[in-house]
DNA sequence: ACATGAATTGAAAACGATTTGGCTAGCGAG
DNA sequence: CTCGCTAGCCAAATCGTTTTCAATTCATGT
């Protein structure tokens, strides 16, 4: 059914059905009630390409995903669908290629000539992220989840990794740990950067050195939380803490821990970040994860919220959150033996 | 730039324009050869919702997701991805509403006659689901990742459920366990009836009557995998091996198993299906986990590829692939103790 | 020399909505 | 009685492409 004929079945002008169903003023009550009632009796649904052809509004959001597959994801996608559904607003996947390389700026570029969407959300930004650059010149409005240094204006949506960390490094020290080891992102993005930073002040306010060979980098899973945790372990000088960057990475500290015949939180204490995930809760493992914590979900519906704003004409200048992380202590951490 | 003045830089007409670029044959090599170079020289890109206004393409394909945030989803995206970057074809997220409701179905009847997507995606159907059925009649190409029973002709993809838990169950009888529990999915989605069914016709071909006290269902999650690990092994005539659903939930039934100070694969046996992800692996675990394994990531990237098949024509009828899935034997399956 | 046909190219009509700029009717004020 | 104003409606232009139909050129066979 067309607008067209839709119209002509009310005996009204394609014109005044469009502002009837639209909202505009200058349509009588009674007629706009009879247009809504007609429009769903009639299944009557505008065409969204051609609304979007002729508003240059494309009625989507994109978010970049990594080519990872990362965990996180689905949970910060399903909090934005929760803000983005009632608004009628579409969900585009934009799959990242190769930061490195070229092809991702084309892509970027590629993405907004093309107008398929209003507002785009980011991911783990680095401090002198290019693409942040390429979207300000390219005049798109877009959302940093996670922050960045770099010298444009930019909306941003971050949590406060380096004061998480710092709380949970001193958390630590208060137990009497001195020797604590650290298991970070990939290198580069500006929240692992973030997250040294918490961990290294937490050690300089009690006068302690960071010691290079306890802090460890790489992707957030299971295998790598293993490896690094038990390199550190197996140190002539092992620490007696570890901080860890994710859930995934906690399952493969635990198990590097329990492989050497320790206990996690008497032998070893633990600290992990948790974005807080349905299917895998620090609180369940065993021993009950201690773990700074925000919720991803929450994230994705505030990003959702916030990249809604700037599509409205919001200032980026005035969009920028920082959100307190929880630190929520639990078993896995306990003082020092000596 | 528009095609208009993009044209009139060129000192040619729109239509030739136009038909260089989508590689019509009428047009003479040596034109398009130019007419290609000069749309990347000064940056000229057909607008999208133009083209998908005139030709009726959207150039997207939706995928269904679950509120739930199911941790499987990032890596199917990806797969997807894989596929899709190279098509130039979007990947829009389709936000489950409750399946139960009427709103589901008004949500999908909605997408389909507002033209955002050319082909949708759905995952975890059950025998009788109205969305097939629905999809079906509005005529929209879609594509079940998964199997349903419903008459009305479809296209999917699924993994052979059925058989990798027979396989599985029947390797647990073959090293002497007789009793054996199941921890299935979410009951309803014709997976799970597959699974189960796989599960009671392995151990029918030995004689053995299934137990309903050691069959329990629920989402994939470590918390549920735990609790129903822990309330079989508590039973006074506790399983000697128990069948998991997901990787999280044998993360729980290993935790069950250890807290009640037993040991995986010497007290009790412990296969799950294994998804594949980049950070949570089975042969990491301790003992690593013997496992049904499919992967995840490659089911996206053929679903896709088959739905693009399905927008250029094939018959739902000739698309109907059901894959193998392997068993592989690791550490956490042994032989029963006396 | 002329018709025929193939190879290129263009003009103009869609696609299905929104929106600008009237138009009409009805009402109250002067 | 006329004017001005408002409320409500409509015709037609427009968004930026694709595609139908027709026109032009040029080589070829007769």
């Amino acid at each position: 059914m067309k607008l067209k004929e839709f119209a002509k079945q009310l005996g009204l002008s394609p014109t005044t059905v469009s502002r009837a169903l639209s909202g505009y003023p200058e349509v009588s009550e009674i007629t706009r009630a009879r247009v809504a009632e007609e429009a769903v009796r009639l299944g009557y649904r505008p065409n969204v390409n051609a609304v979007r052809l002729k508003t240059g509004r494309a009625g989507a959001i994109g978010v970049v995903m990594g080519r990872a597959g990362e965990f996180h994801f689905a949970e910060f996608m399903a909090g934005m669908a929760e803000r983005l559904v009632p608004e009628d607003t579409d969900i585009l996947v934009i799959p990242m290629a190769d930061p490195d390389d070229d092809k991702e700026m084309e892509l970027y570029r590629r993405l907004v000539e093309s107008q398929r969407v209003d507002a785009i959300i980011m991911h783990s930004p680095r401090p002198d992220d290019a693409r942040i650059a390429l979207l300000h010149a390219l005049g798109m409005p877009f959302l940093v989840h996670g922050r960045s240094d770099i010298d444009v204006p930019h909306a941003w949506l971050d949590i406060d990794n380096e004061g998480a960390v710092r709380r949970a490094t001193a958390h630590l020290l208060d137990l009497g740990h001195t020797r604590i080891a650290m298991i970070n992102g990939r290198p580069g993005a500006t929240y692992a950067l973030h997250r040294e930073k918490g961990y290294r002040s937490a050690l300089a306010s009690r006068g302690i050195a960071a010691d290079p060979g306890l802090i460890a980098s790489g992707n957030f899973t299971d295998e790598l939380g293993f490896r690094f945790a038990k390199a550190f372990l197996e140190r002539s000088d092992p620490p007696t803490a570890i901080v860890a960057g994710s859930m995934m990475s906690a399952l493969g500290v635990y198990r590097a821990v329990r492989s050497l015949g320790l206990q996690v939180g008497m032998d070893v204490s633990v600290i992990a970040h948790d974005d807080v995930f349905p299917y895998l809760s620090a609180d369940n493992m065993a021993p009950s994860l201690s773990a700074t914590r925000s919720s991803m979900r929450a994230a994705g519906t505030r990003c959702a919220d916030l990249a809604l704003q700037l599509i409205r004409g919001v200032s980026p200048l005035e969009i920028h959150e920082v959100w307190p992380v929880e630190l929520i202590l639990r078993e896995s951490t306990g003082p020092v033996r000596r």
